[in-house]
This record gives structure tokens, C-alpha cells and sequence, in this order.
DNA sequence: ACGAGAGATCGACGGTGGTCAATGTCGTCT
DNA sequence: AGACGACATTGACCACCGTCGATCTCTCGT
């Protein structure tokens, strides 16, 4: 009912929390779970992949809805789902709306769950 | 001795599918979506995280019952998720059941998702 | 101004997942 | 042998999620 809105991308938070070497709080757990509940998805991980493999490195939801096989409504809301959780960034160009990868939010997540130490290139 | 590893299906594939450069198909999502799903919880993650941070590297279910604040069934039944994902190792000794983490399991999720090439992978 | 098309939002429906209480199973101790 | 404790399993409940059709908004072209 009430309006989710989230003045912190989940990203942010990502990025921080080695999740071995010590104790994950509630919170910290919480936060991560949402991220990693964004790419949970086969059809949002198939996004993720197009668009970072279209021309460009973007992509309109046109070019999206065919390949997954799915409604256009679904891709919108599964679109919406990576840009809340700050893995997607959109941008309106006319009618079109082009989707493209936040560079580094993929690798925050990856160096969470990596056991090795991240490099400094963070 | 106890090495019995079995071919963990999921981890197996993810190792193999970067998120990025190509598209994904169906099926590769499906099973990287599988084993993400199986993360994308907060008490899951605790678990992971609490497991790693015990010492000797393995801990047993009353271990971690309290400090997750879950009942003893909702914790065998995370367990038995992180297992069926061949993240975590269960090693029946005597009364007790000791889980660890599978060596790098967790790392290769990771490499699937980061955008720079793996090291040592692939 | 009007129509057409792209995309977001809404409402609804079915499936899935997390949680617990109760119970079952197995090893240990007396 | 019997009792107890650790853990797994079952069944049920409830919330959430993925999906679609229908509809709305907005922009562009005529």
C-alpha cells in the first residue's frame, strides 16, 4: 500500500558486507537478500544478458519483449525490478526507453559473495 | 573417505555462463537462477556467513539455530536448500549434523555475475 | 487536433516459498 | 532396554512473486 521508495540504492549496500570472514547481520543480510532477489530470475538474468549484449550496450524494451518470449507488461515489471535494485539504469529517449547496465553494481554483488579477497580495483 | 563430492548440478553450470559478453539462453538461466535463489534470503545468507565464521569452518545446526532466531525445522530446511544447491558439505558425526561451505561454490557464482573476466576460470 | 505506437500501471490469478508445530528417525547415555 | 537429545520430515498456513490482459499516459507523425 505504501509507496516503496528507496533513497539508497541496494547496491550501495552490496558492496560492503563480505559475506564470509565474519557474521552477517539482519540487516546487512536483509539488504543483500534484496539485490540478489532482483537477479533470482531467469527472465531478469536473460535481461541483464541482453542488454549488456545489444548494440551499445542498451536496449529498448522493444528489442527485449521478443527474444524472452514474454509480455510486454512482464518485461516492463521486470525491468522496473533491475532499476529499483540499482542494476539497471533508464533513460527515455522519445517514445523509446533504453535500458542499460549500472557499470559496477553486477561486480559489488560479485565481490559480496567472492571468499577472495576483492582486488583494489573497486 | 567423506570426499564423496558429488557432481553438484547447479554450481557446475554456473561456472561456465558469463552473465555479460553473450546472451543467455533459457536453460542457462534457469540454473543460475536456481542457485541465486537459493542465496537471495536473508537466513540463508546468515547461515552461509555463520558457517564460514565458525570456527573450524563448520558448524552444526544448534549452533545456529539461536543466533538466526529461527525454530530448528525452518533451520534444516535453509540447510537443506544451501545443500541441494551444492553450496554447503553435510557431515553426519555422531549425534550432530556439521555443515561447511564448498570450496569455491560461492566463487564461482561470483565469477559468473562479475563483468571482468574470472581469474583462473574458464 | 487526431490517430498510432511505445511503454508504464492496474487488477487479478496461480504458483512458489518461508515459517512453524507436530511428528518421525537415529544415535547416545544410563 | 528404555529414555533423551539432535536433526530431518511432514503438513498446513500465509505472504509474496511472476504472469497476463486491459487500460492509461505520453510522444510523434500526419
Amino acid at each position: 500500500m505504501s509507496v516503496d521508495v528507496l533513497p539508497s540504492p541496494t547496491a550501495a549496500v552490496a558492496c560492503c558486507a563480505p559475506l564470509v570472514g565474519r557474521a552477517l547481520t539482519a540487516e546487512e543480510a536483509g539488504d543483500l537478500a534484496r539485490v540478489l532477489k532482483a537477479i533470482a530470475d531467469p527472465a531478469r538474468l536473460r535481461l541483464l544478458s541482453l542488454v549488456a549484449a545489444h548494440a551499445g550496450g542498451e536496449a529498448c524494451v522493444c528489442d527485449l519483449t521478443e527474444p524472452l518470449g514474454l509480455s510486454q507488461p512482464t518485461v516492463s515489471h521486470h525491468l522496473k525490478v533491475l532499476v529499483d535494485a540499482g542494476l539497471l539504469r533508464r533513460e527515455k529517449r522519445g517514445v523509446w526507453a533504453y535500458y542499460a547496465l549500472v557499470p559496477g553494481a553486477l561486480d559489488a554483488v560479485a565481490a559480496v559473495l567472492s571468499t577472495a579477497a576483492a582486488p583494489a580495483g573497486a
